[in-house]
Parts: structure tokens; C-alpha cells; sequence
DNA sequence: ACCGTGACGGCGA
DNA sequence: TTCGCCGCCACGG
């Protein structure tokens, strides 16, 4: 399995995000000085450590949930939701319902 | 080295 | 407000 520094860079900022929190592409981008949010969804998408590095706690900066897996919608979705809500993190209509549990860096 | 693709974002229509 | 187009950057073929 074959893992760029980019990567590590994206997974790092990942484990920086505290329980209970979540954070969008863009800011996790800029935190590691990258113009691009979808890079780093890229570097997630085949995110090789699952809930070792907590990837499923990056959304997208309208709040959206964002995909999981490669998947827009589906099963891998609502497994993303359901780790979020066992978080305390909850969702409606696949939208952060508390904006105050945005993390910042 | 070139080209197409994508868990994204912003703006204009 | 929703839809589409373009810009973004890293990756795989």
C-alpha cells in the first residue's frame, strides 16, 4: 500500500480533529497549506488506517456531509453518519445540525 | 510527460 | 435557491 507524504500530511491534520468535532476539506486543506480541498479528499478517499485516522470527521465546507468511500450516498454514508452521531456529532438531511461543533484548527 | 478523474469550492446564470 | 461551469491540486493510467 503506497502512501505519499501528501497524504500523511492529510491524515496527520486528521487526528489533530477532536472527538466530538468535525472540520471541512477546505480548512484541513489550508491547515496543511494546500489550495485544493479536493486533493485532500482524494488523499481520504483511499484512506488506508479507516477509524484509526477519523477522516469521517471531515465535511464539506457547506456543511454537507461529503462523501465516504468514494460514495455520494449509500450504505458507507450512513455508516459515516452513525460514527459521527456516536460521537455526539448529529446530522439532518446530511447537513452539520450544530455549526458550533465546526473545529477551527 | 500528458490526460482524465475526483470524499471540493466559489461564482454566475 | 438550485444548476452548471471553471479552478483547484494530487494521482493513476
Amino acid at each position: 500500500m503506497k502512501v505519499t507524504a501528501f497524504q500523511q500530511l492529510v491524515y496527520e491534520a486528521c487526528k489533530r480533529i477532536p472527538k466530538g468535532q468535525v472540520t471541512t476539506y477546505k480548512l484541513l486543506a489550508q491547515a496543511i497549506g494546500c489550495g485544493s480541498a479536493q486533493a485532500v479528499g482524494q488523499a481520504l478517499r483511499c484512506n488506508p488506517f479507516a477509524p484509526e485516522v477519523p477522516c469521517h470527521r471531515v465535511i464539506g465546507s457547506d456543511l454537507r456531509i461529503g462523501g465516504f468511500f468514494g460514495e455520494r450516498s449509500g450504505a458507507q454514508i450512513t455508516r459515516k453518519l452513525t460514527l459521527l452521531a456516536s460521537e455526539g456529532v448529529h446530522f439532518t438531511d446530511n447537513v452539520l445540525a450544530e455549526q458550533s461543533a465546526l473545529f477551527r484548527f
